[in-house]
DNA sequence: GTCACATGCAACCAAAGGTTGCGAAAGGAC
DNA sequence: GTCCTTTCGCAACCTTTGGTTGCATGTGAC
């Protein structure tokens, strides 16, 4: 079964994109990740507790910042997830689709 | 681009298992669904107003209940936005890891 | 006609994403 | 050292969303 919590966190188009930034430049502050963000630093520091909480991102404070990174092993896990979710839903699809064929080629017979 | 509508129309945990009650039974309707799901009858109708405005699911009245199909088309097209997100992380991922192993292999020479 | 059942609508509640405002700690300029 | 800037963390508040209860309406079964 799946970990809600994992999906629940990269569930937000917020956080999708936080991480997306923080893979791109190998890690980066609230203040650095919203600056290139429609939203401002404390929306994004929320948003790295929610990440921090799900295990996805690891803080070290450094100086006067806080430097976030992503842990790779816990995004691994969770993209494989996805990917587990999506096959299952992509098997029930084809397996309707053939069901429907087979409806259709045995109504062709009986008019 | 992802289309953010779809995205959080499948990005709810209730609206993912509703669309999979659905499929696997051929459709249903509000109150069939609230009965194979831990939340009111109310709450089921909300959402599937939901999946009704992003266009996964559509609803024909038939006497007096109103049943909903699952649009397979729609759904599969949402699947394929899930799997180009996966497969973008995953590829990033797998770059970042070939990175890692090029400066630990250029590190181990220079003690 | 009456009774039961499925629906739709409205009011209400709690959690989540977002904002502004403020005080405190670290670093650099002087 | 002092001052100024920057970064952070905390609190209060607003809006949206997922959820509830309550009630009125419409339709099928008897």
């Amino acid at each position: 079964m799946i970990d809600d919590e994992l999906w629940s966190a990269i569930g937000d188009p917020t956080r999708r994109r936080m991480l997306d930034l923080l893979l791109a430049s190998g890690g980066g502050t609230a203040t650095s990740l919203s600056d290139q963000l429609p939203v401002t630093r404390q929306a994004v520091a929320k948003h790295l507790g929610v990440l921090d909480r799900a295990g996805l991102v690891h803080s070290t404070p450094s100086g006067r910042e806080r430097r976030y990174t992503v842990d790779e092993d816990r995004l691994a896990h969770a993209i494989n997830q996805l990917t587990d979710v999506t096959s299952a839903w992509d098997r029930r699809l084809q397996r309707i689709a053939r069901i429907a064929e087979a409806i259709e080629k045995h109504e062709r017979k009986l008019p």
